[in-house]
RNA sequence: GGGCUCAUGGUCUAGCGGUCAUGACGUUGCCCUUACACGGCGAAGGUCGCCGGUUCAAAUCCGGCUGAGCCCA
């Protein structure tokens, strides 16, 4: 193979590697365990490249992990469950709850989701990530299910779940409940009415503003802004309800506006989601005016069986009759509506589970702080977030393609019978109860028809992965897991209720770290949304750039940040893969057999000293899950030091069988390989699988040993930077010149006070610029003509402080020549506006020179003060 | 409306108290040097979103504003 091919090449070293088993966890491993809560991925359609970003970054950590000698846990792992794969089923078959069967709901559901997973599969593989099917799993399986069901149950036996009333998104025309994330919002125009309330035992009235009048049969309170002193007298006393008579008290609160309406606002159960925040802050009975279907219940009195718009219609024109509107006028609206059918939602109350959050709070929290975050400003969201809980955690919902509730309850007194842990999994709706009747009152028991919310399974994924009630021993080394990967929108969901629900089983958390990454957004800075259709799909990119590219791109994108794609960089990670595939070539070219270190000359430890820095920060990067920082480091030393300058350098010495420079190559590469091994896994593989690898020793790059440090060396590194320099400046003037890099050259002349540092460097130089003589003299028998003198401003400014400003503004108008005779001669002294005077010794200023032979500018190049004099 | 984050040459990006402000893509000039033309060496291109403040010194720290993203009202 004369050039790289990475498509071809990564699907070799995947079926290798799927061969090898290179992924597999051992439990019965002595090896430090590192283990990842990986998202269980949603099954509702492919992978889009926001996934295949996420999980690249999470393999980063897996592969890094196990390069560390930790055995690796990472599940491949999927959701099955849930709302967006019911609403798909429903659109694919065009049905609904009401039109099929329960069960053979749920069945089209599972089909329809189960259908995906082999091609996700498929393609976390193409992407080369590393997860481990040994250890498979996915959420709506009877073995994953029955661990959700077993942990309600314990709760439910400490009474922190129970059961409550809380409304819920409902479109009347459909007869279901809504997901919020079914409920599409638009903008519309209504009515706001002003309406007489009477002031209980007086004859003065008060104007209460609403859009809602067909809701004055369900007010509970009115209130005013505490701000509004013209209202404040109102506070405390009764109003009676037009059409009902009901008494009301006024109440004072801060979420009132003063500027609307009237500022006088009537509150309901339930209006809109600030009447719910109210009857949650004052606990306000939820009376329920409106029913499934959308009409009027009893509380409205006559107006009982109307449907909601109906309703309004007779409340208004019977308040207009007796008097009591006194006007009405157009309102902007933001009105919720049912994503299929467009009616307008209601929120309506409904029997649910809670689970007992509140008194969890800083519990939680305390929890967060045990677990190091990354980053770290991702901790605030969580805090954020769990402070502004207003309520308890409704658990269940009415919907069928998710976990069942497992409990029966009586249809006469509504006594709950929990299902028995050892029968779990149980679908209540078909199987039986441990129980034939109700043990209070004989009564029927009838199977729960709610099911859980989805965070109810996804959030006990630690305690599954664990072996938790499964396998105690195994539980006990396992738990709490090392890591856990999310995004940052789920933090309040995902995060949050793991913390809590592992807390209530364990006591303890449930992971040590949490790497939160960002959003891939579509290349317009747009987040990426199937129903705006700039998804992208990544596997055209897979297939013309490989996976390397792409993963090359995903390592760019730092945690916790937002980012857009960026094709390019897709492109210039194919072109590392490249350049890193020809380093390997030009080492194996060199390196036959396992070199020891032995003859190293002075510009091999440079480079080893700076392997050996990169190798330290790398690490530290990778410690920090700092993947973007690691792949910039590595990349810019493999590319722009080692590539571009050492095996420039030293190419000469490779013909000469040298011991210095076969070992420098063959550490290098491979420590190279091994540090982007993580991010880029194929065209690592690839070159170790090359010669590197038979000589180290592993089956693979993947379970070989992490780089170590070689040497450190400031000296060598300052010097062999120098002697870079020189040689860069002669290739770059050669470039200039137009000459080929081969040219060959008479003599090249070093001058000045630190070119006798570069002795020992000769050949190098000779050899790397083709030169046929080198000189390195401290003073030259040439006429040296200072052109510049430039201050150092970090030595000015600590120095001077104030006066800084000034001693840059005189060096920078005064002679240059003068001032560098000044310096010279010991220091040179300025004389300041106010006439005080200061001295600068030559550190304060760098002398910029130009060579002349005889009066006429030679060939010269500077290198800091070094001047290089070029005889073509 | 609130919390968190981001804002740097045409595009993307690094830097996060003292650099003539990185680097990439693009544009452009030269060079096939026995790993790589998917390469190498150069050039042009920036008032570091706007307004204040701290400091001898600010892209970098602080405050305000504007725009974008996520989450929550």
């Amino acid at each position: 193979m004369s050039q790289y091919e990475a498509v071809e090449t990564e699907r070799k070293w995947q079926q290798k590697w799927k061969e090898w088993e290179l992924y597999r966890f051992d439990p019965n491993s002595t090896a430090p365990v590192y283990s990842i809560d990986n998202p269980p991925r949603y099954t509702s359609g492919s992978l889009h490249l926001g996934h295949a970003t996420g999980y690249s970054l999470i393999d980063f950590a897996a592969r890094y992990k196990r390069m560390r000698g930790h055995n690796v846990f990472f599940p491949l792992c999927f959701d099955v469950n849930g709302t967006p794969t019911e609403v798909k089923v429903e659109k694919k078959h065009s049905i609904t709850k009401l039109t099929v069967p329960r069960q053979e709901y749920i069945h089209l559901c599972s089909e329809f989701a189960n259908s995906f997973i082999d091609e996700m599969t498929r393609q976390f593989e193409v992407l080369g990530e590393s997860m481990d099917p040994s250890i498979y799993y996915q959420t709506d399986a009877p073995y994953y299910r029955r661990i959700t069901q077993i942990t309600f149950l314990r709760l439910l036996k400490k009474d922190l779940v129970y059961k409550g009333t809380y409304p819920v998104n409902w479109c009347p025309s459909c007869i279901t409940a809504l997901a919020d994330a079914e409920v599409e919002y638009s903008d519309n125009v209504t009515k706001l009415n002003y309406i007489k309330f009477r002031v209980q035992g007086t004859e003065d009235d008060v104007i209460i503003a609403t859009t809602r009048p067909e809701l004055i049969c369900a007010c509970q309170l009115v209130a005013v802004s505490p701000e509004d002193k013209e209202k404040g007298s109102l506070v405390g006393k009764t109003l009676l309800t037009p059409l009902y008579g009901k008494g009301i008290k006024v109440i004072a609160d801060d979420k009132v506006d003063p500027q609307f309406g009237t500022g006088v606002v009537m509150i309901c159960t339930i209006g809109d989601k600030t009447d719910l925040e109210w009857v949650m802050k004052y606990n306000l009975p939820l009376e329920k005016a409106i029913d499934e279907q959308g009409k009027m219940t009893s509380l409205a009195g006559k107006y009982q069986g109307l449907s909601v718009k109906e309703a309004k219609q007779a409340v208004i024109e019977d308040l207009k009759a007796a008097g009591l509107i006194i006007k009405q006028e157009d309102v902007k609206q933001n009105v919720g509506g049912c994503w299929r059918c467009h009616t307008p939602i209601e929120f309506l109350q409904v029997p649910q589970w809670f689970l007992r959050t509140m008194q969890f709070k800083e519990q939680v929290l305390k929890l967060a702080d045990e677990v190091e975050w990354h980053p770290e400003f991702m901790k605030v969201r969580l805090k954020d977030w769990v402070e502004s809980l207003q309520w308890d955690w409704v658990i269940s919902r009415q919907r069928f393609f998710a976990t069942p509730i497992p409990v029966w309850e009586c249809e006469d007194c509504g006594y709950v019978v929990p299902a028995k842990e050892e029968d779990c999994y149980v679908d209540p709706t078909v199987d039986k109860p441990p129980v034939d009747r109700c043990p209070l009152c004989g009564g029927k028991l009838v199977g729960c028809q709610d099911v859980f919310d989805t965070w109810m399974d996804s959030s006990i994924s630690p305690l599954f992965n664990t072996h938790w009630e499964r396998n105690p021993e195994l539980f006990d080394r396992l738990y709490p897991m090392s890591m856990r990967p999310q995004s940052h929108d789920i933090i309040r969901t995902w995060a949050f209720y793991t913390l809590l629900r592992c807390y209530l089983m364990t006591d303890r958390r449930p992971w040590d770290h949490i790497m939160i990454h960002g959003f891939i957004m579509a290349p317009d800075g747009t987040p990426m949304h199937s129903s705006l259709g700039n998804v992208i799909d990544p596997v055209p990119i897979l297939e013309e750039y490989g996976a390397d590219a792409l993963r090359y791109y995903a390592c760019t994108c730092a945690l916790g940040e937002d980012n857009a794609f960026r094709e390019k960089d897709v492109i210039h990670g194919k072109r590392l893969a490249t350049k890193l595939w020809n380093i390997g070539k030009f080492t194996n070219m060199v390196v036959k057999e396992r070199p020891e270190m032995s003859g190293l000359q002075p510009l091999d430890r440079w480079i080893l000293s700076r392997f050996s820095k990169v190798v330290r920060e790398a690490t530290q990067f990778y410690e920090g899950y700092q993947f973007d920082k690691a792949m910039r480091v590595v990349e810019d030393f493999a590319w722009h030091e080692y590539a571009d300058h050492y095996l420039e350098l030293v190419k000469y010495r490779t013909r000469e069988g040298d011991d210095g420079v076969r070992f420098t190559l063959y550490t290098i590469t491979l420590g190279i390989a091994k540090m982007l091994a993580p991010l880029l896994p194929h065209v690592t593989e690839d070159i170790y699988q090359d010669g590197l690898g038979a000589l180290d020793g592993a089956r693979s790059i993947h379970v070989s040993t992490w780089p170590e440090p070689v040497l450190f060396s400031d000296e060598d590194e300052v010097r062999g930077d120098l002697v870079k320099d020189v040689v860069s400046a002669i290739r770059s003037w050669k470039a200039e010149r137009k000459l080929p890099l081969n040219k060959e050259l008479d003599l090249i002349e070093l001058i000045g006070p630190s070119a006798p540092s570069l002795v020992g460097y000769e050949k190098d130089i000779l050899e790397t610029s083709r030169a046929k003589e080198l000189k390195i003299v401290t003073e030259a028998d040439l006429e040296q003509k200072v052109v510049a003198i430039k201050p150092v401003k970090s030595k000015v400014g600590p120095t001077f402080k104030t006066k800084g400003k000034e001693v840059l503004d005189i060096l920078s108008a005064i002679d240059p020549q003068e001032a560098a005779a000044a310096l010279e001669k010991g220091a040179l002294e300025l004389v300041l506006l106010d006439g005080s005077k200061v001295e600068l010794d030559p550190s304060f200023v760098e002398i910029q020179r130009k060579l002349m032979i005889e009066g006429k500018a030679v060939e010269t190049l500077q290198v800091r003060d070094i001047l290089i004099a070029v005889s073509p």
